[in-house]
Order: C-alpha cells, then structure tokens, then sequence
DNA sequence: ACCTGAACACCGTTCAAGT
DNA sequence: ACCTGAACACCGTTCAAGT
C-alpha cells in the first residue's frame, strides 16, 4: 500500500500526478465525452491541474493518444480462434474490427504514423499466420493482411456513406467474407 | 467583359470577393501549403481580406471544402471505360483511386458526412451499373460498390502502414482485383 | 523533481458596427 | 450588401520561474 508520493529517500517534490491517473482520467474524458473533447487542457482540467503539468508525463499528445490505445487493447481478452484455417481469417479480421469499433479514436491514431506497440501484434501474427496456412506465400500473405486492414479502416472511417442505412452484422461478415475468398483465391491464380 | 463589381441597379457596395475568387485562392493555398495550411484566417490573409469576409459567401469551412472537392472533381476529364463489364468495375475503381490520391483530403471531406455533390456520381453510377452487367442483383452491386469504397478510402488514410513499404501500383491494382473478384464471386455461391 | 503562469502562435465562428 | 474589428472559446506547446 505504499504510495508512490510517500516513498522515502526520493529527491525533490512528491508528484502529484503520475502517468498512469492521466491515462485515467483521459480514459475517462474519453467514455464520458468522446475523442473530440480531450484536449490537454482539458485533462489538465479534469486533473485540477494545469497542461503543462501533463508534459512532464508524457512526451505529447501523440503519445498520450498512443498509450492509451495501448492500454486498451492490452485490457481486450485474447479470444481464441478457430482451427480452421480460412475461419480462422475470418475470426481475426472480425475481432480486429471489433475491436476498433469500440474505439473509434484508435483508428486514427493507428492509420497516422507513429504507433508502433506491440500490444496488438498478437491479432495481426494469427491473421497471417492462417493466411499462411490457407496456402499463401509469406510476402502474400503479408500482402493479403495489408489489404484486409485498409478494408476496416475504410469500413470505420467512411462510416456514413450515401447508402444511408448502416449494413447489418450479417452483411458486413458477406463483405469481409468476400474479401478474404477474393485475396485466398488470387493465390491459384 | 463585364466585372461583377461594375454592374449597375445593384444596390450596396459592390463585392471585393467572391465565391469564385475565395475557391481559386484556397485552391492556390492547398496546392503550395497543403490542406494542414489551409484555415479560414490564412485564406482571408491569401485574400488581403478579413476572416469573417469569407462567412459572407460561404457558410462555413465544411462548404467551403465541399465545394473545393466538387470543382475538383467537375474538372477530370471522364475517362471511358472497358466494355467488358469486369474490366470496368477494376478501371472505374482505380480511377477513383487515383482521383482521391491526387486529393488527400478530399478522402476526409467524403468520409465525413456532408457532401451530397452528383458531381462525381457518374463514376459511381459507372461501377455499380457494371457490377450488375457481372451478374449481382442491384441490392448486392450497391453492397459490393460500398465494400470497394470502404477498401479504396483504407487504402488512402491507412498511408504509413506498418510494412513501411508502399506497395506497387501492380500490387495495388492486384489487391484490387482480388477484392473485386472475390465480391463477384460471391454472386454464385 | 515536479509544477505553475504567462506567453506564442494558432483555430472556427459570432456579434456589433461601419460604409 | 458587403466588409471590418474586436471578442469568445478554444487548441498544442515552449519558456522562465517557483518550491
């Protein structure tokens, strides 16, 4: 139960904040307000402190952002997939979108550059693993993914679209499932 | 010959701006700075005007991005497409593809919601219309058009990607296709 | 070492006034 | 009718100072 602000032979003032209580707190500006309201002042607010007190946490709000969506995917369950090889693509790219869906921000923060955590590798490996096994070629199979990503953050990011009705579960799964048989199938080619 | 600001029985002062002249200056500015650079104060100053001079023939900065894009895309010379219907939908495709390339945020402005311009219908109305040619019911061509869409604007936003590689305009074009065939494909099934 | 306050260089937009 | 200036309510970040 020792508090970190209480432990002794440290030089200097006790902080206050720490990086993890503005992780939390941002994620809680986040659930509460959205992306679009987290500024670093405003955490700095929702912390009773001011913004120049966050950069001694955390190097900007690029990484903020990049922790956070760490920290998130980290707290996702691994599921585990099926056997099948081709299901299993299926399943990988369906949690991945799952995944994003719940936390429209990270799109962004993963299309734009930088973001290079480890804590998601895990979904990618098993994507091209089971592309791999489904008869793929290393490089493309690589490939393969590459277009299976772009696919959901297009699907995330044009959310609206002209076709205003949003396309059920069920479609969406024909639509990935289109894609996946499409991009397995060009290897017989 | 006649200048806008000359014209007579019109009652006020005449225009300093217009929206012609305020579009031609954002484009200027989009094409030497970049469309970060572009803001509705740094356009005024393109202008030698004042910020709240624009809001007099443009709503806001959401139309004034809409309009950019419609002049944009009103000046593709249209192209003319492969009779055969497969053809098409790849040629259709990438020609959007390489529209919106041209126009990084454009992707942005028709991903977000907003713009209803039909100046750019004709290339969607081409697609659809050919993926009915190969054989889908209208309902799946909308689908499967939507599914290319969402691909073509993941393509362009997820930019860097983790294989720092670009991949080729042939790999591109064969990524393309796989997805196409695969949605055609699912016709049959 | 950790935090504060003021400042810099920006945003989009509203409102009241000027010609 | 068209434009200006000041103002509102924001941004991210740097710099110098305080304890």
């Amino acid at each position: 139960m020792q508090s970190p602000n209480t432990r002794p032979g440290r030089l200097g003032r006790p902080p206050r904040l720490s990086r993890e209580a503005i992780l939390v707190a941002a994620q809680r500006v986040l659930d509460e307000e959205g992306a679009e309201y987290l500024s670093m002042r405003r955490l700095a607010r929702e912390l009773s402190s001011t913004p120049m007190a966050l950069y001694h946490h955390v190097r900007d709000k690029d990484e903020l952002l990049m922790l956070l969506l760490d920290a998130y995917v980290r707290r996702i369950p691994r599921p585990d997939f099926p056997d099948h090889p081709r299901e299993r693509v299926v399943a990988g790219a369906q949690a991945l979108h799952d995944i994003l869906e719940d936390c429209p921000w990270g799109v962004e923060v993963l299309a734009s550059d930088r973001f290079v955590s480890t804590s998601a590798t895990w979904i990618v490996e098993s994507i091209v693993d089971a592309l791999v096994l489904c008869g793929l070629s290393p490089g493309d199979a690589v490939y393969a993914y590459r277009v299976i990503w772009c696919c959901l953050v297009g699907e995330l990011t044009a959310r609206p679209f002209r076709a205003r009705t949003t396309p059920s579960a069920d479609e969406r799964r024909r639509g990935l499932e289109a894609v996946i048989d499409g991009l397995l199938s060009q290897n017989t080619a």
